[in-house]
DNA sequence: CTAGACCTTGACGCCTACGTCAAGGCAAAG
DNA sequence: CTTTGCCTTGACGTAGGCGTCAAGGTCTAG
């Protein structure tokens, strides 16, 4: 198939695969005419790559898992190199989400302080009626 | 004062003090000889405008504090509008967070699953030792 | 022959918050 | 006068992942 067709399979746009190959990743036969020439792997490839970044891998980390499966292994994730990138991220997740806690703590302090010296505008839930 | 006393004191660089002032934050009295001078009460916003972007703030969310404490009142978050902004990212941040925990657990589960399919590399922990 | 759909490469735009260099002005010390 | 240090504006570079022309080649239907 050609680059159109790959594309909408993938639900991706023409640019987005030729930046791919740009980028070492998913690289192409051509017919004699210069367009590109694609096979069904290539469809597997290009989707897990959109998976990995839908959970927010670069294209840079989702290298070792097209590797994987350009070698013939059954899935991008059934090598080492792609092991160690799942352990990496889920380190980086948890630091961030860790931080971004304890921002998420400290701006609603920093709310209801504020709330508090701020005399006008709609009166503290617990205020008494009537 | 001049700028490099005020990006000193504050902790940041000249270059960041002009690009605050081409945003329109931190305006600046120019001497004779067109040289940039600034009083405490400029110390006061730029440490404001860092405490946020320690928060994940962007420069434009700074605005009302910035013009809040330019008002002349007594913090950045002792006006109304910068409590908005404090609402908006404290909900913004309740997303994010949630949205990566997800991401977190279905990494976790993809690690979980690949390594049970990986016949190799060391074993699990409850293995049998001896 | 021509229109139209598809393909090619090349290159600038975007967005954020500055870093970093360039060329040159101003002021005080020696 | 010269050095030294601080200041000025201007402008390009960075990182990521493409979007969006631009100019032109290819193939097919009518």
């Amino acid at each position: 198939m050609r680059i159109g067709e790959l594309a909408e399979r993938a639900g991706v746009s023409t640019r987005t695969l030729r930046y791919y190959e740009s980028r070492g990743l998913l690289p192409a036969r051509r017919a004699v005419n210069g367009y590109r020439v694609y096979g069904d792997g290539d469809l597997r490839l290009v989707r897990q790559i959109r998976t990995l970044q839908d959970f927010g891998f670069g294209l840079e980390e989702t290298r070792p898992f097209v590797e994987c499966l350009q070698a013939g292994h059954p899935a991008g994730d059934s090598c080492p190199a792609s092991l160690d990138v799942y352990r990496r991220k889920l380190a980086e997740l948890d630091v961030l989400i860790g931080e971004l806690g304890a921002v998420r703590d400290q701006v609603g302090a920093q709310l209801l302080r504020a709330e508090a010296e701020l005399p006008g505008g709609p009166e503290p839930r617990c205020e008494l009626r009537g």
